[in-house]
DNA sequence: GTGAAAGCGCTAACAG
DNA sequence: CTGTTAGCGCTTTCAC
């Protein structure tokens, strides 16, 4: 490979002028540029940009860790997050966290080994204490991480309101949620709170069951849908997530439970998928493009270091009426 | 940031043995490790990945270009390729292609920077003289992009025959297939080519409709096969992607058309959330985690050097039985 | 305008 | 066993 060194000796000059030629940094005369461009074409030279990391101390790369690259949400936030960075710059690096424990403290490590600038976090593994004696930028999606990393999520007590009132309203009495672990203190676990509240509060008799920890398999959620609906068939609305809710729908179907006659389903992110039946799911939905924007943008500024942060971003949610409701 | 000099002071050795044993290479008493080690952690210090990468020219960062990650088959892809890297000690750096030309070319200019050690790539956008002139670690899934890159897909010949085979044996005369673009060579292209042919051997009538080029929006699926079975409500077999094809299935319920009495439907990739609905979706299924796996070991081999490389690597297609046909 | 030189933080070779 | 030194390739003063 070519460096700066061969490109300054084919041309006469010093690196020195090969890099403001090369980088427009600095007066260089338009003799000497173009002296310096045709000697660079001709080695086919390419800069390292290791070598300008090191001096710069940046990569410009930013990892982001979801706990499932695979599952409807992240894939569709890491989308979006991905085409954000590219546009200012950046490139991403990803994460899965899902199944191996600390590889959140893999990335935090990265963070201190210099290899990525900043992390945008959506992950729910490791403890707090982790993160706060971190001074680089993080960005947290849906999990308080301390004062001082920004937090970014849906109005989940609204969605789960929403959800409410939806199975309430088609007259539901006796009604489940489905939901991810409780075990740590996620902002997305509000919207099961609310919805146990305002069942309680309209004396609706409400059953609460909690997905294991960190799972995401398709086949995870299907059993835990079938074994529930096995022993609760009196149940008459569930509310869970989008990949779960399609599930019960399909097993309904197969058990001959009419939706949303006998048995009403919302789900929740209104993800692509679930207007891929017919009926669509009905759905909370999340601007996923937005909380991926919101993400990015704020972490860029972090990094800026003029700019206001604002540490604490909530977006609203919305309603997807679809036919299983 | 405290560097290795700083530890280097704090101990009163020379930079060389803190390396030394820091990274147990070399002699190192027992006696100054231990000085050393506890330098180390008063300091907070973590070498920096960057000088380290400079100085071996490598980053342990591995490229992975696909068109869109939040499509079910290349999200399920990049997350096994992530744990196969990850398990190997690299890191995975993503790239969607779709919507914005000249990724393509900025993630192999990314090689040339040497930011990523390989790339593998699942993208169809660029051209392949771009790839000839690169003699750095390249593996890719579903492209020929010349002698000298590792090829790897499933057998999408088989797949189309056993589509083509499904959709005779239930007794279907008008069948209809749905597929990518088939402007870039791409093996995946071949099994229209292979269920055309059988269908034409067996006089059955097939119409082929291309998708638009680098096109995975739902909506643009929706529109096609929505379009599609408005003008020809007398096609009584399709075969198209996973996507499309629940689509179909959804659009068919909604015209009251009967799966799989009056349609036959048959999907390609047979991703999880095929197995969403119910019935589920019949599909040709391909080894996707297989598929990251041989890309990984492929590319680690080449990285590595001594081992022997498969330029072409072709992987058996599955059959999902399922109700829609 | 331009060349020389220092240095980013680390590793490896080479004397001691 | 250990300290010193020479780069890795680039950017940026700082003289000339």
């Amino acid at each position: 490979m070519a460096s700066i060194k061969d490109v300054a000796k084919r041309a006469n000059v010093g690196v020195g002028t090969v890099s403001r030629a090369l980088n427009h940094t600095g007066y260089v005369s338009l003799d000497t540029r173009l002296k310096i461009e045709k000697a660079a074409q001709e080695l086919g030279y390419t800069p390292n940009e290791l070598a300008r990391n090191l001096f710069r101390k940046k990569t410009n790369i930013i990892g982001v860790v979801i706990p499932d690259l695979k599952h409807p949400f992240f894939s569709h936030f890491i989308k979006q997050v991905e085409m954000e960075l590219y546009e200012k710059g950046y490139k991403t690096m990803v994460c899965n966290t899902v199944g191996i424990s600390n590889r959140e403290k893999d990335y935090i490590d990265m963070l201190r080994r210099n290899i990525v600038d900043g992390i945008i976090t959506g992950a729910h593994s490791l403890d707090i204490q982790e993160y706060l004696s971190i001074d680089k930028p993080i960005v947290s999606l849906d999990r308080y991480l301390g004062d001082k990393i920004p937090l970014i999520h849906s109005d989940h007590r609204h969605g789960g309101r929403l959800a409410a009132e939806a199975l309430l309203k088609s007259g539901c009495k006796n009604v489940a949620q489905l939901g991810g672990s409780f075990m740590v203190d996620s902002p997305s676990n509000h919207r099961h709170v609310e919805f146990s509240k305002i069942m309680k509060e309209h004396k609706v008799k409400v059953q609460t069951v909690e997905f294991g920890w960190n799972m995401f398999e398709y086949e995870y959620f299907e059993d835990v849908m079938r074994k529930f609906m096995d022993e609760h068939p009196d149940v008459d609305g569930i509310f869970t997530s989008d990949l779960a809710a399609l599930i019960c729908v399909s097993i309904a179907k197969e058990k001959g439970i009419k939706v949303p006659e006998d048995l009403k389903i919302i789900g929740y992110d209104g993800e692509d998928f679930t207007r891929l039946i017919y009926p669509n799911l009905t759905a909370i939905t999340q601007d996923t493009d937005e909380l991926a924007k919101r993400c990015v943008t704020t972490l860029l500024d972090m990094l800026d270091g003029e700019k206001k942060i604002d540490y604490h971003q909530v977006l609203e949610v919305g309603f997807q009426q679809g036919g299983t409701i």
